[in-house]
RNA sequence: GGAGACGUCGCAUAGUCCGGCCGAGUGCACCACCCUGCUAAGGUGGAGUCCCCGUAAGGGGACCAGGGGUUCAAAUCCCCUCGUCUCCGCCA
């Protein structure tokens, strides 16, 4: 939820932010109408209920023979306060309905537009040249017998798979790589329930434009997250964070589950786009006045990883119309895919600025002591998807694939995984 | 799955039976000051969160797990939900 106070003083930063969106800057003159109606409801309430307030402690001191007369009055009072406490409340659900219609307010140098509408902030490391015909990664990952989609799909359907093998290892490898480098960059690990309440996912905002992504317990009414984020930016809900000595950090690890709802189509091949898949998340609590030079460090420990990994990858600011809700800037890291010849995806770190933590009621206490929402941010640190790239960079003819060397520490030494004769 | 107990301001608790004098007492912790010849003890005062009006000083409202109800009036009575604990049963 953005600011109301930025909202009621400066609208129009808030409009031009809608624009880049490719959103409606007309949800900013409704929200102020609903602040308007919402903040005279109140005060009608409150006077009423003043009134009545005083009225109670007459009643209470008043002797007995003129008790009856004061109560019959009072009842009149009574039904006026009830009136006015209910138009209260409507006003201020129609409110939070309106201002929760608008997106975090973007941050200046964000390009607008959609999808295709990003900057690309730099490219780094070398396109992988092989003098053979490189193979895919589901095909590498059948050779080392790493990858089974067809029993994936035979358990529990499309865009199901298991990890075998090497394959299995690899991501534990990556997995405690991410993990071993957020701990060192003094992120506190945290393995994150995957089944979330219906507020927890409301207030991350992810039951708003995403919702039909998200898998839903209907008998539970609980919601399978689709990254740890959303547990991650739960877990202080509602709390006042000390934040004197610095960010607070977790290292999320959880499986992820998505919907794929909408994607039919896309990226059917292989693990690149799948239903369940694992990631290990970092997030920060920060001073507001911090955020955007987390947001450089969260990219920079991205980028180590990837780089570590010998990986090719390209950085691009995210158009303001691709952010989703929460975020008021993202930079995403893509992975060159030797046989897609294109960059695909692979972390993703978002500022939320204190949007999220307003909708979540996560506060910290100012120097002049007064509370003040945090900021919260997130970036991707491993995920599944990154055997995609690793398998396909670092092929060889034969079909076996070189561990970078970063890696081999994690696989017990290996440093070739080995075609698997059958 | 069955039975029961409980959920109060950072922590620990009082208040709930008998609704109004309870936004709420006490202890510890905390902050300021005073006192004391010293890492202890004592004294005085302060201090919750959110919202509304106001430039401000200040005023007002809400909050006793959450939601609803009864009532002129609810921490206190009733209902529902969530959570914690204990016992029994069951279980990968």
């Amino acid at each position: 939820m953005i600011d109301p106070l930025l909202l009621r003083e400066n609208p129009d930063l808030v409009k031009r932010s809608q624009e880049a969106r490719g959103e409606s800057t007309a949800f900013v003159d409704d929200a102020r109408a609903a602040d308007g109606a919402r903040r005279a409801a109140i005060a009608a309430f409150e006077s009423l209920r003043a009134e009545q307030n005083a009225f109670g402690k007459q009643v209470a001191k008043a002797p007995k023979e003129e008790k009856a007369a004061l109560v019959a009055q009072a009842q009149e009072l009574a039904a006026r306060v009830k009136e006015a406490s209910s138009a209260a409340a409507d006003a201020e659900a129609a409110f939070t309905t309106a201002v929760q219609r608008i997106g975090n307010v973007v941050i200046d140098g964000v390009p607008a537009g959609g999808e295709d509408d990003y900057d690309v902030l730099r490219e780094v490391g070398d396109i992988p040249a092989f003098g053979f015909e490189p193979r895919d990664h589901l095909e590498l990952g059948e050779l080392l017998d790493a990858i089974d989609m067809q029993r994936g799909a035979k358990v529990s359907g499309a865009r199901f798979h298991y990890l075998k093998g090497v394959g299995a290892r690899l991501e534990l490898a990556l997995m405690t790589m991410g993990l071993d480098k957020a701990i060192g960059a003094g992120f506190t690990p945290l393995i994150t329930p995957t089944l979330v309440r219906p507020e927890i996912m409301q207030g991350t905002g992810f039951l708003g434009a995403h919702a039909e992504e998200i898998y839903h317990l209907p008998d539970d009414d609980l919601y399978l997250t689709g990254t740890s984020e959303v547990a991650l930016a739960g877990y202080h809900a509602d709390e006042i964070l000390d934040l004197s000595n610095g960010p607070l950090r977790y290292a999320g690890w959880s499986t992820c589950y998505r919907r794929e709802a909408g994607s039919h189509g896309r990226d059917t091949r292989g693990i690149i786009r799948v239903h369940q898949f694992n990631k290990l998340e970092m997030f920060s609590y920060v001073d507001p006045a911090d955020a955007e030079a987390e947001h450089e460090r969260l990219l920079g420990w991205q980028e180590d990883m990837l780089q570590a990994l010998g990986l090719a990858y390209r950085v691009i600011d995210t158009a303001a119309g691709d952010l989703g809700s929460s975020a008021a800037r993202k930079y995403d890291v893509e992975a060159w895919v030797p046989t897609q010849e294109a960059y695909r995806e692979l972390t993703s770190t978002s500022n939320c600025t204190t949007f999220q933590a307003r909708r979540l009621d996560i506060r910290h206490r100012t120097e002049s002591g007064k509370t003040a929402p945090v900021a919260t941010l997130n970036g991707t640190l491993a995920t599944t998807r990154w055997i995609v790239a690793i398998l396909e960079t670092h092929q060889q003819a034969d079909g076996s694939v070189v561990v970078p060397e970063a890696l081999r520490g994690y696989l017990g030494g290996l440093s070739v995984l080995e075609p698997v004769v059958r």
